[in-house]
DNA sequence: TAGAATAGTTAGGCCACCCTAACTTCGTCA
DNA sequence: TGACGAAGTTAGGGTGGCCTAACTATTCTA
C-alpha cells in the first residue's frame, strides 16, 4: 500500500488523524497517551486506532514508537482541518455562535460534509468579510436582525 | 417509562425516527417494509430498530403490526425533520448547492447540529429573505460573488 | 544501574448496527 | 378454505469502536 486512494474514513478514524495531525510537532510526532487526552478515550483504543490507520497506510506506526502521519494521512488530516475550521469561523463569524458551542458543532459537522458545501461556506465567509469593507456588513446586520427575533427562538425548547 | 426524558438517540435511530414520521399515514402507521426501503436496509434491521424504539418509548410497536410513534416519538422526530429541512433549505437558497446535494448533506448533518446553530440557521435565512424584499438580495449577491471566485475552488482536489 | 513510575500493548468483553438465511405470520384469491 | 407469496421475525454472524485489567516496555531518578 502507501499512498493509495482514499476509501471512506470512519469519522472516528478522522478524529484520531486530526488528533495527531494537530498533536505532532515537526520532528517527534505525537504521543499515544495525548491523543487519548485529545479524544477522550482510554489508551487502549488509541492503540487500536493506530494499528487501523497504520495498515490504511495513513500513519507511520510502529509499537512503543511516536506516531507520525504518512504524506497522504497528512493530506486527509489536512482536510478534515480545513473543514474544521471553515465550520467553526462561519459558525462564529457568520453565525454568531460562542466559541465553544461553534468548536463542538465543527468538531460533529466536519465529518458530515462534503467538499462542495465546504468550498461554498469558505466562498460564503470570504463574501461576508469583503460586505464588511464594502461598508455593508452582512454578519453585523444579521446580529442585529437576530436579536430582534430571537424571542421566539427563545421559546423552542429542544435540546 | 413511557413519555420519559431524552437521552441521546444515536444518529441511526433518529433516522429510523424521522423515516416512520414521513411514512406513516394518519390513521395506519409505517409500514416495516418502506422504512428498510427508505432508509436502504435490510428488513431485519428494521425490526430490531423498532425494537429499540418501542422499549424507550418513542413508537408503538407490536410484531407484524404498523409501527406509529408515541407523543414523544413524535416530538423527537418532528426535530429532526425541522433541522433536516432548514439545513436543506440554507444549503440550497442561500449557498446554492444543488438539491440532492443539499439532501444528502442535509440527512447526514441533521444528526450533528444542536438547536442552537439550527436556530441561527434558520434566522439567517430569513434574514436573507427579507433582504431580498428589501432590495438588497444577499443570497443573489453571494451567488455573484461565489461565481466570479469560483475558479480557485474548482482547482481543488478533495473528495 | 535498579527499581518505581509512566506509557503502551494485549486480551477479553460489551454494545450498536448491520447482514443473510431460515422460519413464521398474514392476506389474498382460486 | 387452503395454499402461496409477501411481509415480518428470529437466529446467528461480522465489524467497528469502546472499555477494563493485566501485562510489557520505557524512562526517570535515587
Amino acid at each position: 500500500m502507501g499512498t493509495v486512494g482514499r476509501q471512506k474514513l470512519s469519522a472516528s478514524l478522522e478524529d484520531y488523524l486530526e488528533a495527531i495531525f494537530n498533536l505532532a510537532d515537526e520532528a517527534e510526532g505525537a504521543r499515544s497517551k495525548d491523543v487519548a487526552e485529545a479524544l477522550g478515550v482510554a489508551r487502549s483504543s488509541v492503540t487500536g486506532a493506530m494499528q487501523a490507520l497504520s495498515e490504511k497506510g495513513l500513519a507511520n506506526y510502529r509499537p512503543y514508537g511516536c506516531v507520525t502521519l504518512t504524506r497522504s494521512g497528512r493530506a486527509v488530516a489536512a482536510e478534515v482541518v480545513r473543514k474544521h475550521n471553515i465550520l467553526k469561523s462561519f459558525f462564529i463569524s457568520v453565525l454568531g455562535v460562542d466559541n465553544d458551542t461553534a468548536q463542538q458543532a465543527a468538531c460533529r459537522a466536519e465529518h458530515a460534509l462534503g467538499s462542495e458545501i465546504i468550498g461554498r461556506l469558505l466562498s460564503f465567509i470570504e463574501y461576508v468579510t469583503e460586505s464588511n469593507k464594502n461598508g455593508h456588513d452582512v454578519a453585523d446586520e444579521f446580529r442585529r436582525f437576530h436579536k430582534k427575533h430571537a424571542t421566539r427562538q427563545a421559546q423552542m425548547v429542544t435540546q
